[in-house]
DNA sequence: TGTACATCAGTGAACGCGCGTTCACTGATGTAC
DNA sequence: TGTACATCAGTGAACGCGCGTTCACTGATGTAC
C-alpha cells in the first residue's frame, strides 16, 4: 500500500509528532520508533521517512513543546499591561496555571526531562532558556524580585514531578501574590532585613 | 579470579551504587551494566550477584540519593533553633547551598529525574515527599508562606536543568530572606494585596 | 483531455548490534571438629 | 592447629530479544506535453 489518502504527508507528521508526545509521556524515552508510528496509524518506516532518526524526532519534538509554552506564555500577556514585569506576570500565569489533570502535569514534566537527556534536546533547551532570561532582563523588574518570583513560579510548576499534590486554592493564592510584587516591588524591597 | 581480595563485598556493593551514580549523571539511564560494574572494578556478572536486576539497581540508587539529601538537609537543623519553621530553614539551606560544580548540580537533577522514570522509583520518591510534607506541616508555619518559600527553594534548586545559570550572589541574598520570612511569617501576610 | 513519466509517501521484511539476564564454574573465606 | 567441607563473592562466556536503521519495492500524486 503506498501514500494513504485522505491525509496530506504535513498532517502526517503532525500526528506523528502528537503520537511521539502522547507515547513518550506515558512509557518514557525508551518507547519505540514501532510504537509511536503505529500509534499515529504508520508504519515504523513511514516515521522513518520523516524523521530521519529517532534523535532527529526527539529534537523536533522539543522544539515543538518549548515553542507551545512560549505561546502559552504571549498568549497570556494583558494587552492593557504596559508597566514593567509585564512578561513576568504572564510568565506566572503560565506556570501556575491549573492543570486540568494532575497525573498530564507531572508526565508533562517527565517528558521535558526525558528529553533533555539528549545533547542536541539539553542545548536546544538550553538556549531557549538564554532567550527567556533575555526577555526577563528586558522586562524592567528588579533582579532580586524577579529571582523570588521566578524561583517561586518554576517550583511549582516542577511539584508534580515529585508526586506532591496540587492544593488549587493554594496555587491561586500564590499567583495573585507573586503577580501582585511584580507590579509593586517596593513590597518585597521594604521589608526589613536583619537575619 | 574468584573474591577479590583487599574489599569487604559491602565495600564492593557501596563502590557498584557509587559508580550507578557517576555513570549515570554522565551518560544517562541508557548507561549499560557492564560501563557501571567496569567503573567499580568488577564484572557484570559481580554486579548482578549483588543487584539482582537493573531497576533493584536503580531503586537502591534511588533510595541513597533520597538519604543523602534527608541527611543534608538534618545536617543543616540549627541546635540553637527552636522556633517554628525550623526545619523549613534547614530545607532552604540545603537546596539554596552552594554548588561545588554548576556542570554536577545539572547532573544531580537529571540523575533524579531520570530515576523517576523508573515506576519503582516514582512511587518511592512519591513517598518520601509526604513524609517530607508531614514534616513541612509540623514545622508550625502559616500554609501560604511555606507554600511560598518551599516553592521558591525548589525553583532555584532546578534551575540547572534548564540550562540556567546560577548567580551565587542573588542566590546567597533570597537565601537570607526566604529564611528571614520564615522567622517573622507577618511579613509576607501583611502586606497590602490589591490586585 | 489523455498519457507517460518522475517523484512522493509510504510499506514491510530483514539486519545487526547492544544490552540485560542466565549459567557453569572457581578461588577465597568461614565454620565444624 | 590442621583439615574437610559449605558457602560466599565473584568471573566470563553465551543467549536471546528488542529496537533503530536500512532497503527493495509500490501505489498514489503531480507534471509535461
Amino acid at each position: 500500500m503506498g501514500r494513504t489518502a485522505g491525509r496530506s504527508p504535513e498532517d502526517t507528521r503532525r500526528a506523528l509528532l502528537e503520537s511521539a508526545g502522547e507515547v513518550i509521556r506515558t512509557r518514557g524515552l525508551n518507547a519505540s520508533l514501532d510504537d509511536i508510528a503505529r500509534h499515529a496509524g504508520v508504519s515504523k518506516g513511514g516515521l522513518i521517512y520523516h524523521f530521519a532518526s529517532k534523535d532527529e524526532l526527539l529534537l523536533e519534538l522539543a522544539r515543538s513543546v518549548l515553542a507551545r509554552f512560549r505561546d502559552d506564555v504571549a498568549a497570556r500577556l494583558d494587552p492593557a499591561d504596559d508597566a514593567p514585569g509585564r512578561f513576568t506576570r504572564a510568565y506566572i500565569r503560565a506556570l501556575l496555571a491549573p492543570v486540568e489533570d494532575e497525573v498530564a502535569a507531572r508526565r508533562e514534566m517527565a517528558l521535558i526531562s526525558q528529553l533533555s537527556t539528549v545533547p542536541a534536546v539539553a542545548a536546544l533547551v538550553a538556549a531557549d532558556t538564554t532567550e527567556l532570561n533575555d526577555e526577563f532582563a528586558a522586562d524592567g523588574l528588579p533582579p532580586d524580585v524577579l529571582t523570588l518570583v521566578t524561583a517561586a513560579a518554576d517550583g511549582v510548576s516542577i511539584a508534580p514531578m515529585w508526586g506532591g499534590t496540587v492544593a488549587t486554592a493554594d496555587h491561586r493564592e500564590l499567583e495573585k501574590r507573586l503577580i501582585q510584587l511584580t507590579r509593586r516591588p517596593e513590597l518585597w524591597q521594604s521589608l526589613p532585613w536583619t537575619p
